[in-house]
DNA sequence: ATGAAAGCGCTAACAG
DNA sequence: CTGTTAGCGCTTTCAT
């Protein structure tokens, strides 16, 4: 059904039919209702492919993450597609493998089709973005990047949380399990962490780096074993999770014994037993406030305007039963050594 | 960048550039090797949307799923995803909140900017179908439909695998939480009970309906304790984790008092503690299969083939430690009532 | 092997 | 308010 058909059942020209759809105030009444009857009842919708080819704008957003096999980023990308469906737009989405260059080159081969592109985490050298950013307009979420809009997640914030609750129980030493080095969030969260520590004279170690994945949590686990911490913060929930684990098949009870503190706030966290205590960021929001920063910026920019705005979401601890008073133990029994470990307060 | 650079700063038509691109043996070599060096330095690339205007192809294809919050669609998803890019094709994403209406509409918004779109887990109805079935090709994943291309999993046979795994134990009772009604899987997941039921000669009584939800386990898991089974098998992994939950809160041992079966395979059934037993239903194969099965569909369709093809995809069995042998009792010595439950075998 | 011309479906001036 | 004309970027006859 093109618009020529209604135009012409409608007894009216392809413009008329254009505007009724367009413009519907510079038709006269009876004319849009005729019109929009008639395109109703032949199921004609415009073609936005053509409409875009004339207008430049295409009614589309991109949105690109890492690995969807992540559960952080299936939240994000809700969010996200439910406010461009909001805004009537709709959202090509693609995953990169976490590759840099697989990430390039998606974002060339989208540009066209699409009026900007939100990117997850992004993996892009700094030299790598500078020579995409001019194809099309770019938010970026959870990675900070100069002059553009982006979406960042407080999460020194979130570690002073976590930091000042084990405190309150009673902690005195803790492990942090890191993660990716390169990673804008764990230079955040470790930032949060020693300011923490410092506040509340909570001892921080760090272990690691580790991959943010469950795997990784399994083998963390045993190096927390070999120092004499009571709390382990780490990374992220995946991590978490793999510690529970291994201390479970260690027999090492939790919170009783250790208690276990994850970051990031995934479902599942709630789901596990004993229940994961953990600092939630915000995903299905960072994917509305991207995909609505997006929207906003090219609004500006028909205005003339060149924004960069940013916009941080705040997180929050979700305590659950994987945290607790350590165990009450008589004055240096705790002979384990911290093999491998390193003050963090002294990095 | 449009052709028309390209084409003048190689002094060539643009007809020559297009076929530089679309049919590169209708030009010469050099001609073709200069129009290709050119397109590169200025890093021209073909709209796609200007192209599919007079081709009537897109190379784009469309996605819709039921519900991003469910760990089943993303993985479908990655897997379509990850095959459409193999074949040079962008996806187009959209959630659906489990609203049928919406699924239509989204369909009827989507149709012109597609070639085809895969549905996973459909929401609509036979009569809606037909209303949107002429829009644009479309294929069906985890849901029978007649004379269309479907993938689905062989849902009966992993209950079948199930059952026989717990009557290999000993067990001679266990409990089934049943899925949504509606639910094309519930029903095929019910019938390889039955059959497996028969087979074996363990007696499975029927629970619920329940909502394929965390939430619900809990609720669940409440139920199957008032009656004297011995294992419990969930419509998916979701309802399990909750009943595993509800059961550890309660002080039930999994799986030395209580046996527990998922179905689905998400990755947290291994990470929970215990790792979940669970029959693995094929994900990101889905996802492949469902958007090769389209393609193939369009080729065949200039070729004038009209096809509906089928394709089954294997379950696996997962066994993990929330399975064992059920607890030896004294004959007799269960005596809660099995309110609420009724026989599945008498259905 | 290449170019000129027509047109995909739509919207944006420009008349009237 | 509405119709006519031109053209978005591309591919495709039809010539040559």
């Amino acid at each position: 059904m093109t618009i020529h058909h209604v135009a012409q059942r409608a007894r009216v020209s392809a413009s008329t039919v254009s505007r009724a759809f367009t413009t519907p105030e510079m038709v006269r009444r009876d004319t849009r209702e005729r019109v929009l009857r008639v395109a109703d009842e032949v199921g004609y919708r415009p073609n936005r492919a053509a409409r875009g080819l004339i207008t430049g704008k295409t009614a589309n957003i991109g949105l690109i993450v890492p690995d969807l096999g992540n559960p952080l980023f299936p939240a994000v990308l809700k969010g996200a597609q439910a406010r461009a469906q909001q805004a009537d737009h709709a959202v090509f989405l693609a995953d990169t493998d976490e590759n840099a260059d697989l990430e390039v080159n998606l974002i060339k081969a989208m540009a066209k089709q699409v009026d900007g592109i939100v990117l997850c985490s992004s993996r892009m050298s700094d030299k790598q973005r500078r020579a995409v950013e001019s194809l099309t307009p770019l938010t970026f979420v959870y990675r900070k990047v100069a002059d553009v809009p982006i979406v960042l997640v407080d999460n020194a914030d979130g570690m002073r949380q976590a930091v000042e609750h084990l405190a309150a129980l009673g902690h005195r030493r803790a492990a942090y399990l890191a993660g990716p080095q390169a990673s804008w969030s764990n230079r955040e969260r470790r930032r949060g962490l020693r300011s923490a520590s410092r506040a509340t004279g909570v001892d921080v170690i760090e272990l690691g780096p580790f991959a943010p994945r469950f795997e990784a949590g399994l083998q963390a686990a045993d190096l927390v074993l070999a120092t004499d911490v009571t709390a382990v913060l780490a990374y992220n929930d995946l991590i978490a999770l793999g510690v529970l684990n291994r201390l479970a098949d260690r027999g090492v009870a939790v919170p009783e014994q250790m208690s276990v503190i994850g970051f990031d706030g995934i479902d599942f966290a709630a789901m596990c037993t004993p229940p994961l205590t953990t600092v939630l960021i915000p995903k299905e929001a960072a994917g509305r406030a991207a995909v609505e920063l997006l929207l906003d910026w090219l609004d500006q920019k028909s205005l003339g305007h060149t924004a960069g705005a940013q916009r941080t979401l705040g997180t929050q601890l979700i305590v659950r039963s994987s945290t607790a008073a350590p165990p009450r133990v008589s004055a240096g029994s705790n002979g384990r050594a911290a093999r491998g470990a390193r003050q963090l307060k002294g990095d």
